[in-house]
DNA sequence: TAATAACCCAGTAAAATACTTGGTTATTGT
DNA sequence: ACAATAACCAAGTATTTTACTGGGTTATTA
């Protein structure tokens, strides 16, 4: 589980289709507007996130994209997680191929932590921000976390 | 709220210094075996963990580094605040400089998110990890998440 | 058939990550 | 006193990831 201003683009951009999804697709040049990221570089994203059935592109005039689930079935973890692609994994989980306990153990501790932290994300859907926001009206109350 | 490779050295550096306290300060070398990081990057990591007092350094022979605090009052989240160092906040953020609507919502959404994401790893403490570790003894169930 | 907007890809610029090298300073045991 | 140890420090480089540029093509709509 990796978390980067990567994976910040690919949420706020599903936020954003979330929230408009009732006046039709949103073509990736408004959402490049919004976010201030380059086209190109949100196709790349949008790519991944096709792939992952996250998404659907629509072509040509009045096209763009939609959501390719209900809001409800989609998790944040699962949007870092198709942008990412790349999974580092430890060189000695479970094969037993590390002859050093104490490097066993923290890096057992390491991935029970990453275990942990991936099913928070998961449990956390497009629909649960939304709703949420809609709820307490107001974020004043956020510091700079990033 | 950033999380990276650089996040999970210092976690898993941290979590060394965690179990092995009992028999003395530990040195980078030892790490730097263990994790497969280059000395002088650990160095560089520890440097920062120094700086927020969540590690005490020895120097001379049968020095090295032990915590700063309780295993008890040390969170994943400051361990990973206190080697990232750069916390890149958005243009929008409080201010109202925002003027587009749309922009405002998402950003400020992903800011509850990464407010949340920050108070879960902020409850977890290196103890809480060793602990769990020691009541399910097998950690058999973990998936390849990174 | 022209405009639109997804879709695709190769190359590059910029930033973050990780390492290399070559030091100095404080502490310990001989 | 002095050699060994290990923290501490800093400048430079290699690597990887992130982000952008610019060139397309294909499908859809009016």
């Amino acid at each position: 589980m990796r978390l980067s201003t990567k994976g910040r683009y690919a949420v706020t951009a599903m936020l954003e289709l979330t929230i408009r999804n009732q006046k039709g697709p949103v073509t990736l040049a408004e959402i490049s507007e919004d976010q201030d990221i380059s086209l190109s570089y949100l196709e790349q994203l949008f790519a991944n996130l096709r792939k992952h059935g996250l998404v659907k592109g629509m072509r040509g005039p009045g096209g763009g994209y939609q959501l390719g689930k209900e809001p409800t079935e989609i998790s944040v973890a699962s949007i870092i997680m198709a942008v990412d692609e790349k999974v580092d994994v430890m060189k000695c989980k479970g094969e037993g191929n590390c002859h050093d306990g104490q490097k066993c153990i923290t890096h057992n501790l390491w991935q029970s932590l990453s275990c942990q932290i991936y099913t928070f994300l998961d449990n956390i859907s497009l629909q649960n921000l939304v709703d949420e926001h809609e709820e307490t009206g107001t974020t004043e109350v956020l510091n700079q976390l990033g």
